[in-house]
DNA sequence: CGTGTAAGGAATTCTGACACG
DNA sequence: CGTGTAAGGAATTCTGACACG
């Protein structure tokens, strides 16, 4: 929950050939997975892609699947699947939120 | 402790452009910070400067204490004061542990 | 002392395309 | 489908130096 950690691992920072050598995927790989929407890196003002280390970790989920064989289509829907599951979950949580607020609102301000 | 989380902090993977806009400081300034001992980039085979997420603290904070008008010098050897009392740490860290180690050794593994 | 800048070279990144399959 | 590669251009980074103060 500490902000400054997050964004050590949000933040777009690495260029692309560095994130060639933390992950041993090509130049071409990695702009291709792009093109494929499997990963999403920032653009500088002048076009080049900027990477976080989250990005980074999910290309070697990537590069995981594609070695067992599945193809970028499978990957992109069940990208989408985890997505959509954390979607719930932030429903869910904000419902919790409110019944909360609701609850405290209730016994400590009842304006 | 998670070493994962470690790694993304200290890992070297910025480009000197980013740490500018990072930092605010200018190409120029940081280079020189390096020149006087304050920071500590890796190289890549062919010589461009990566930093760290930590380095970019490192950078934040020098860059406050140079508009206190700071200098240099004195900052190298705040940081060395810094750098002794960690060694200091460390060797206490060290002797505890030894007489940890002794204390349970005498009890459990009376060989 | 700390920082700006012009200089020239080397390395990086980008896109669109052709290739193989 | 996924990836390699050559092509040409644009942007990045590097060093050593001169400048101001």
């Amino acid at each position: 929950m500490d902000p400054s950690k997050q964004s050590y691992l949000t933040k777009k920072v690495i260029s692309i050939g560095v994130v060639s050598e933390l992950t041993g995927l090509s130049e071409r790989q990695i702009r291709y997975y792009e093109e494929r929407k499997l990963i999403f890196p920032k653009r500088t003002d002048r076009g080049t892609r900027k990477y976080s280390f989250s990005d980074v970790e999910i290309l070697v989920e990537i590069a995981n699947k594609m070695e067992d064989g599945i193809q970028t289509t499978e990957l992109r829907r069940e990208m989408n699947k985890h997505k959509d599951r954390e979607k719930e979950n932030n429903i869910k949580k904000s419902m919790i939120r409110g019944q909360m607020n609701a609850h405290f609102n209730r016994k400590n301000k009842p304006l």
